[in-house]
RNA sequence: CGGAGCGUAGCGCAGCCUGGUAGCGCACCUGCUUCGGGAGCAGGGGGUCGGAGGUUCGAAUCCUCUCGCUCCGACCA
């Protein structure tokens, strides 16, 4: 993409409303604009930091064996009377009537309605185990949103729902959903603890939280300096071997880890004094375990292999996809904007032309751009005709990860620069070089 | 929902207390100069001061109501 045809309107100044890191740098660097408490537009470049987000998560789910459809926003009360959840929900839930007097409400979640496909189209325990996703937009009417996008009342949820005869085969699928969460965050970069968590209204009584740590977070987290260092690296995981996914689970959730809800003070001074660590985290995911809850209430059955019909075993998953935005970049900025992880960046790498209207500048850049582009990379190429000193604060700010600056001075000699938004450091080298190396960079990732 | 605060140009703010023709910086447009870390000079455009009502000769300013937003606390992906 070239700036000068792309559309990022970037702030200068910091915005009046915004408090905290993340909020004020998805303003300025034009990723957002607010349209109502908690309501987002999303400005192209949040859009496409969005959806590389929502890639990763649907290639993850996918990888496990998890099946994506799409559920509409808007429900029917109907579904939720039957659960009892109506009433139960209370304010939080936006409720609206059509034109036919009909009560409606603005999805928060989607137990009901996954329960509802499912009781229409599947009767024995031969279709069974079934795990159907989505990545839908949700709404909860929060009492106070705040934080921009990390506690919005529209937000961008992943929610999967699993289906399975027995309890045995529903918590593979637990543990299977823990898996893969890990390598969906990893993937963007981050490190995200699965803390045993408190099961709020959506039930049951075994769940995990997944917090990445910042110190911005809304839940006050305390773990043994172990965890952070776990790493599921890039080993091949078989979802359909229990024994190896349950092993994993273990790896994970054996240390000490737990949320201010869950905290239990004497196994937490059992920790070497050490490496007992207390901090905030930023809550992006939680799965739960919960059973037959909303299929007995909903007659969600299947017929056995004896022939009996039982409810079948549930359990439900959520990663907070637009939360993830904020999250990223409280975990990943410094005091000049932004620093994208690799794995989410809205673009691969910068070009910055210090000389722009220059025929020998304006040549090399849009050759490496065409370079770029042709190794199916997608760079930035700020072409404006600005000065170096606003080319720099604008890609530090968007925080592209690498940045190629191109000026007479080193075209001389055939040179460029090669410049890491997280570290700082240069390195000079010819053009096609740049590329090979950016290239190779984002092999993988 | 309890407490606090803020709405004046696209953004950041002053003006309000003590009523008298709406201002500054950034951004934007034009020209010249500049050009490796948010340039300089000159000129220019843009605001029914969130909305409604009231007091007054006169309201951004005082009063009443209302809408919106933010922050702190109790609740949540």
């Amino acid at each position: 993409m070239r700036l000068s045809r792309y559309f990022l309107p970037v702030l200068k100044e910091n915005p009046a409303e915004a408090q905290i890191v993340s909020h004020r740098l998805m303003l300025r660097a034009g990723m957002i604009k607010q349209q109502a408490a908690g309501i987002y537009s999303w400005l192209p470049m949040g859009f496409k930091v969005l959806r590389r987000i929502e890639q990763i998560v649907h290639e993850e789910q996918i990888r496990a064996g998890h099946i994506p459809l799409l559920m509409p926003t808007l429900q029917p009360a109907d579904l939720w009377r039957e659960s009892g959840r109506y009433d139960d929900y209370g304010q939080e839930m936006l409720r609206i009537r059509d034109r036919h007097e009909r009560d409606m409400l603005y999805g928060p979640t989607n137990e009901e309605m996954i329960t509802d496909i499912f009781r229409s189209h599947v009767n024995s325990y031969k279709d069974l185990p079934l795990t159907l996703y989505h990545i839908q937009w949700k709404f909860r009417d929060e009492v106070r949103p705040r934080f921009g996008v990390m506690r919005g009342r529209e937000f961008l949820m992943k929610d999967g729902y699993n289906f399975d005869l027995t309890k045995e085969d529903a918590l593979h699928a637990y543990n299977r959903h823990m898996v893969s969460y890990l390598r969906t965050y990893e993937r963007m970069g981050l490190t995200a603890i699965p803390m045993r968590a408190a099961s709020g209204p959506i039930g049951g009584d075994n769940t995990h939280e997944f917090l990445v740590l910042a110190s911005t977070g809304e839940s006050e987290v305390f773990y043994d300096a172990k965890v952070p260092e776990l790493k599921l690296g890039t080993r091949e995981v078989d979802f359909d071997d229990r024994a190896e996914v349950a092993a994993i689970c273990e790896e994970f959730t054996t240390l000490y880890a737990r949320t201010d809800e869950t905290h239990d003070p004497a196994a937490f001074d059992k920790i070497p004094e050490e490496r007992r660590m207390v901090g905030r985290g930023i809550e992006v995911g939680q799965i739960f375990y919960f059973g037959t809850k909303y299929s007995e209430a909903m007659g969600a059955t299947v017929v056995t292999p004896e022939g009996n019909r039982v409810p079948v075993e549930m359990g439900s998953h959520g990663i907070g996809v637009s939360r993830l935005v904020g999250a990223l970049i409280e975990a990943n900025h410094d005091d000049k904007g932004i620093i994208w992880p690799e794995g989410v960046t809205p673009f691969h790498a910068g070009i910055v032309n210090l000389k722009q209207g220059d025929v020998s500048t304006d040549s090399a850049c849009e050759a490496i751009y065409k370079a770029l582009k042709l190794k199916g990379l997608d760079p930035l190429y700020d072409d404006r005709d600005e000065r170096a000193g606003a080319k720099f604060a604008t890609m530090d700010l968007i925080g592209l990860p690498w940045r190629i600056t191109v000026g007479p001075r080193g075209l001389a000699n055939n040179l460029v620069e090669l410049t890491s938004r997280r570290s700082g450091e240069s390195e000079e080298m010819s053009p096609e070089a740049a590329v090979e190396r950016i290239a190779a960079i984002y092999v993988g990732v």
